[in-house]
DNA sequence: ACCTGAACACCGTTCAAGT
DNA sequence: ACCTGAACACCGTTCAAGT
């Protein structure tokens, strides 16, 4: 190997830790984006300012990402690799539950995945590894090949949905949560007040139990899986 | 009613209907705004494009609506306009199916809405009214004011989660979606194809029977209303 | 009251150039 | 091989004018 010369004691090559600015690479462009995404939303996330985020001009970035959409394609891939895969051998139920809690969790810590999940661009060799153990698990529990689609179909949408839902309703807690819902009912002209009595009931109520996102996604969760069990049997021959 | 200067002959306060360009307004605007929205995307919806469509400076919009959030928020409320209401007296179950399908109807309609449905500004006028309908139509139906709420989140996650999934994947029919699985599974290189049977499994089965949204959808909805069914007496204390 | 034109502060991205 | 600076064709939006 030939001598290189560096300004620094040689480390094993593990000199970067301490660097201001490491070289730059792909895994590292596509690392800082869901950094910076996470902090400032998908609005505030721009070329320009990842690349001042890694010190850097704007377009070296386009030396290790192909374009902006490459680039979201790759964090999306990134969230992908934060979901637990499901495993047969613990019962399918509880290996479905798992997945769809750890999938939720991953698209609450990055808001802005849930929008590009499905989107346009090829998806992600994660992505493709995750489908799989899904499918996977579901074929090595019995499920037929189509009853596996629709299972598949089915849990994906309502946690897609769920986490839209969360995603742009700003409260986390349910305290904050209630202050939201008070705000709303508030923020309600009088005489449409008295056009919706059933929604004000709902959010009066909020107001004052408040509302806990975890407990919800479970609630309807628990709803899909038994459903799911019991229409097991009859969608054998489907 | 002081005489005014026109070059056309009085008709009564119907000439728009003829003149290249009517006076604009804000239901024009918007109106204008989804009809472009549908054609060319989100992406390609710009102030300056649906300008342009209104045959107007770009300008001219912001006397209409205060700014592009502002536009895309009545944009949003036009589509809620579009949805069956759910009327307890046909029974909740089929009220509910209806207004579900009705839902995503709109949703595919107009693919650019899903993203913004819940979004960050004040929820529109036609929104409220139709979650006053279904909270309505629950209540009347004997569910608890809680599992009302349940319900409400179960559903509404499952149609928006399924319309975002639909949305991106671009594809309209069976066979379309056929010719998208085979590109799909040909698009996987052949070392990654071996790692993931299962995948490859259900991906070539779609290229060869095609797959159905329509009947996914409503499959997956009817696991849903059983569920919700099915578990609506032990809810009824919670 | 409604519409326009020029301008500002941003974008993503191309290109030629630097080391 | 990697990074930079200037430039281009776009955005949404402000402001001062026009009628």
């Amino acid at each position: 190997m030939a001598h290189r010369p560096v300004p620094q004691a040689d480390d094993g090559g593990q000199q970067d830790a301490v660097r201001r600015r490491p070289r730059l690479n792909q895994a590292a462009v596509l690392r800082a984006g869901v950094v910076l995404a996470d902090a400032v939303g998908i609005d505030g996330f721009t070329m320009r300012t990842l690349a001042q985020e890694l010190g850097v001009a704007p377009m070296a970035l386009y030396k290790h990402v192909a374009n902006k959409q490459e680039l979201l394609d790759g964090m999306v891939d990134l969230v992908w690799a934060e979901v637990t895969e499901p495993d047969a051998a613990r019962g399918w139920k509880p290996a479905l539950r798992e997945r769809a809690v750890s999938l939720r969790n991953g698209l609450v810590r990055h808001r802005w995945a849930v929008g590009l999940m499905e989107a346009h661009g090829r998806p992600g060799l994660e992505n493709l590894k995750q489908h799989n153990a899904l499918l996977g698990c579901l074929r090595e529990s019995g499920f037929s090949f189509r009853t596996a689609v629709h299972v598949t179909s089915l849990l994906d949408a309502y946690i897609y949905g769920f986490a839209l839902q969360q995603k742009t309703l700003s409260f986390e807690t349910p305290e904050e949560s209630g202050q939201a819902a008070a705000a709303t009912r508030d923020g309600i002209p009088d005489d449409a007040a008295a056009r919706y009595p059933y929604l004000l009931e709902v959010v009066g109520e909020l107001a004052a139990e408040g509302y806990d996102y975890d407990v919800e996604f479970e609630t309807g969760l628990d709803v899909l899986l038994d459903g799911i069990d019991a229409l097991r049997a009859s969608w054998r021959n489907g």
